[in-house]
DNA sequence: AAAAACCCTGTAGTGGATACAGAGTCAAGT
DNA sequence: ACTTGACTCTGTATCCACTACAGGGTTTTT
């Protein structure tokens, strides 16, 4: 199997899985005689791990860590699930932030009825003033 | 004021200071005799507006957009509402998907009860398996 | 035989900072 | 006067997870 038959049957761009040798989070496959890369059925299997992680938007470094697990089967799997907890508790915390972002959006827009100049924007404003800024719990932008 | 009192003011990074300024964000302030940056009022005030949006997790191109109706209070408004609704939609959507990250995690989770070895682990299986794994609607991670 | 489609390596760019290295400046204490 | 430490400067590299070329070689299709 060629690269692009790779990616195609791992729903990615080929260039990511360029992109994942080159960090070594795939191995290096053998090569033709042109120098062409030549995949088989288990670089596919391990993409498509890897692609299903990334959709749970698992960090590579995290992915990286599963797939030490993958390739050692006989070792513990708590910290699997405790990873996978992690990710969790971390999905969750972006939702309460985001939901705060959103809360805050809201009472901006409510600032202003569309008929102003920016002058008088009530949206602007709220922007410019720093009330209750300090203290804000989404005050730290998500990464 | 010197930079870092600046940056203190705003709650912010001093390194972020200085990027802002590369990135023509914040205006170039005066230099004292050693080449200190200089600060005024009108530049914390700018930089508290910039790390309020930022705050509300908008994009820098979209807090430029931003600035420019600041700067000029005699342009209608109607700009700015927009952005904000865009921003919102945005934050929705990031909700949304994060929402269902939680589901697939939860029944991720569900499928390992902590006293297994990685080769019989159903985590790693539910990882490899790529059932309902093309259809899935958060199958592009967020970028 | 020519054109289109594929593949290669290597480099640069994205956003929004953060982290130095190596040098200069300033204020306080000894 | 001298030293120490805190502050500032510029410039470059790093982070993450890719993405987008440039400039070449190869294979497949027309």
């Amino acid at each position: 199997m060629r690269i692009s038959q790779l990616a195609k049957a791992a729903h990615c761009d080929l260039e990511t899985v360029r992109y994942y040798e080159k960090i070594n989070l795939m191995p290096e496959p053998a090569r033709n005689d042109s120098g062409y890369r030549t995949y088989n059925q288990n670089h596919l299997d391990r993409l498509n791990f890897i692609r299903h992680c990334r959709s749970l938007d698992m960090p590579l470094k995290e992915i990286t860590s599963l797939l030490h697990f993958r390739d050692n089967p006989s070792l513990k799997c708590d910290q699997v699930n405790q990873l996978i907890d992690e990710q969790l508790i971390s999905v969750e915390n972006k939702i309460k932030m985001l939901e705060g972002l959103k809360e805050q959006l809201h009472a901006l827009r409510n600032r202003c009825d569309d008929n102003h100049v920016a002058g008088d924007c009530g949206i602007l404003k709220g922007l410019d003033s720093d009330a209750e800024f300090g203290d804000c719990p989404c005050h730290q932008p998500s990464s």
